[in-house]
This record gives C-alpha cells, structure tokens and sequence, in this order.
DNA sequence: ACCTGAACACCGTTCAAGT
DNA sequence: ACCTGAACACCGTTCAAGT
C-alpha cells in the first residue's frame, strides 16, 4: 500500500525517501534490527550508499522515520472508540500487538524520546485522560507513566521473543519461558523465595493478558487519587 | 574498592574475568555504551583482544555480566526497610539512580531479559509484595507491571539524558527539556490537544517526582484492587 | 540536482602461533 | 593453561567524480 509515494512521479522505482524508509521498514521486520544496513539497504534499491545518504542524514534518522511511518499508520488505523478507559486499553493493546509485529520498534522508540513518534502516542494516550478529569498538574506524570508502562512492557516482550528465537534451535518462546521457569523453581528458597514461589504461576502466564492486568493496576490508580492531589497518594 | 579481585592472587594487575568486567564498567561509565570495545579494552588492560576471549565469551556477555555486577552492589548496598510500601519506593529510587548513574545500564537490562540481573531486581521487588498479601495468581502480573515500569522509566530517562548531552553542545538536559516545551508549546491545539495542553506543566516537570508519582500509581492500583480477583479488575 | 562506488576509519571475532 | 596480534568479514559515513 503505497501511501505517500508517487506523488511526482509515476514510476515506483525512483529513489525517494518515502522508498528508502518503505525499504528499511520490510528490511528490518525481516532480518530484525541488525538487518538494517546500508549495504543491505543499497542492493535491495539497487544503487550506491551514497545516493541513500542525499535523502537520508543517518542511519539513526532512518531508523527514526521507519519508526514513526508504522507509529502513525497504526494509530490512523485505530477508530477513537467512545469511553476513556475503553480507549486507552485498547490503545494499550494495539501498541503492544504492533510492537510484536515490529519487534525493532521497542528500542528505536527508546533511541528517540521526545520525537515525533512519541508526541503520536502521547498524544492518543493523553486525550482520554481528558476526559476522564485528570487535573493539569497531574497531566504530565499520569500519561508519562502509562506511556513508559506501554513502551516498556512492549518493547521488554518484542526483546523477549527474539532472543527465544535466537538462542533456542526455533523451540521458539514456548521452550524459553519453560526453561526459565524450570531454573527457577530449582533456586534455593531461603535465598530467593519470591522468584522460586512465581515460578509455576510464570510458566502458564499470558503476555498480553498480564500486559492488560498492569495497564489496568495504573488505571485503577488514577481512579482511586483523589482529584485535589497536593500531596502524598492517599490510601 | 576491588570487591572479588585477589581471591587467588595478590597481583592486582593479572588478567581475570573480574577484572576485566571492573574495566568495562569504568570504559561504559566514562565514555557510554559505544565506549565498550575490545579494542579499547585490550589498551586498557594491556592485552590482546584474543586474551580477552578466553575469560569472556562475548560482548554481549561481558555487558551482562558488568551489568549484574552494578545491579548486586546496589542491591547489597540497600537495608532491607520495613514497612511493604516504603520499601518498594525505596527500591524503585534506588534503582532510578542507579541507571542515572550508569546509562548503560538501562539498555544492558533491556538485552538480557530473565538473566541474572533482572531475577535479583524481581525478588527485590516481589519480597514486599509478600508483604502486602498480594494473592499467589496476581504475584506475577503485579510484579512484572512494577519491575516494566520502573526499568522502563529509568531507561528512558537516562537515554533522554545522554541525547541531550550528545544533541547540545553542553547546555545539557535543562535546555533539551525547554526546547521540547517551546516546540509542543507551538503545536495546533485542535490538532493536539493534550500536547499543546501539558507544555507548561512538561517545562517544570521533576523526573525523579514523576517518576515516583507512577510508583505510587501503580501501588494505589495493587491497594485497590480487591483480593479474591479472579474476574477483571473492579471500578 | 541527483547518483556512483571506491575509500576511510572503524567494529566483533577468530586463530595460528607462541609461552 | 593462558596470552599475542595479525587477519577476516563486516560496519556507517564521506567524497571525488560522474550525469
């Protein structure tokens, strides 16, 4: 779906940016971050690097722009769904199923704070919170914690899966989180009681659904701060 | 203070893998995350690069084991305090600090889910969940949405600092924070809304205070939450 | 204005050869 | 058992030279 390119000319195969960023987002959702080369980048748009570097300032930079072209199509993508609490979950969610399709996105949304990309998402994120009557000096600290909650448990869970998918012959994410599981139901629970106690209960855990049950732990918390709020959380 | 060196020893200077995650820390420290190099390394130890890989398998594992290295004398360096509640603020502080005082650190977690470090940061922050009564099914979700948020917000935090530091000639955080307030400040409110909304607020703000806020969010969330749980969460 | 592709200054990692 | 250091296969970025 080429969204932005061919607007002057016809032909799809000249070089534009909007080409080198559509390039560079297939490279990396195939062969993952380290994917993303210039050399690699050169022989799929078959030319030099040099001619990638006239419409691109750095590699940083491309990755940034690869990062806020999917930001912006998949929160387009997204209907403005009516109640303030519904919207955020399902804002929560829908960043967390695009952050597993595009594993790189995690970090390369850490690599660029306060860039385009975050003002989308915090701009999405904050809105309803609008509306649920969050006062203005409460704005700021409210969204920064549910974005950083979202961006980190997304980008914790794309690192997750690819190095399951890395380090396992292709056992993949199952035998990861049993692994895992297994070493630590073995600690010493003198030592380690917290870790050695979850271990059953992380071995049959749901990502996403344990994603939902944090963004709801933050939801429930702005419900249950009193609206003044000048000093301490109360309770 | 060499914690581990001169075990079998007494020569400071031989080559061991303690050692060699002691110059790390320091290379990472002084000069970030591209500081570490095996080139730099060998310099700095005197060595070959190839000495090095035969205490060290990779650098990827050397990252992680200066990493765990920081993360076990901040912890050790921590009383364990009393009451449930103070001593997850306590911790999550420390940890915050500990990332602002070490960038690196902040991505090197991020890298080695499940590995040592991040196990000695989970039972830190689970122990008083123990405390609190928090049901033996909710355990995980709950201390994963703590642990996403604190490591989430003090990466991103120390990542905001070193671009700001990289970005300006040296004006450093206070006028990154400016020149992001002056941009948002500038946005169109009726396409921006909440953005436009917050730039004030976003100028003045206190990250160590935000970031406590979200803490404190978080554990009103698990306050509220209600103890048999076995449907969605209540309110 | 836009593209080419060789060249530069780096990387992590390996490995024959030493002691 | 442990160390040396040259060599290999890569990187991102630059830049004279072309069209």
């Amino acid at each position: 779906m080429p969204r932005n390119a061919a607007r002057t000319s016809r032909r799809d195969d000249s070089l534009s940016r909007d080409r080198i960023v559509d390039v560079a987002i297939a490279l990396l959702d195939r062969d993952g971050e380290d994917g993303l080369t210039f050399r690699a980048l050169s022989e799929e748009l078959a030319t030099g690097a040099g001619a990638i570097y006239w419409h691109v300032a750095s590699k940083s930079e491309l990755l940034t722009a690869a990062c806020d072209a999917v930001v912006a199509r998949t929160l387009d993508a997204l209907a403005a769904s009516g109640e303030p609490t519904t919207a955020i979950r399902t804002l929560a969610l829908a960043l967390f199923d695009m952050i597993d399709r595009h594993p790189w996105i995690g970090s390369a949304l850490t690599q660029a704070p306060g860039q385009q990309p975050t003002v989308r998402i915090l701009e999405r994120l904050g809105q309803p919170l609008l509306a649920l009557g969050v006062p203005i000096k409460r704005q700021w600290p409210t969204v920064f914690a549910l974005m950083s909650y979202v961006l980190g448990v997304a980008g914790q869970n794309a690192a997750n899966a690819q190095l399951a998918r890395r380090t396992q012959g292709g056992a993949g994410r199952a035998a990861f989180i049993d692994a895992l599981a297994t070493a630590w139901s073995q600690l010493d629970p003198a030592a380690w009681p917290f870790t050695r106690g979850i271990a059953a209960q992380f071995r049959t855990h749901d990502d996403r659904a344990d994603f939902l049950a944090g963004v709801d732990l933050i939801l429930a918390g702005i419900a249950s701060t009193p609206v003044p709020a000048r000093g301490r959380v109360a309770r």
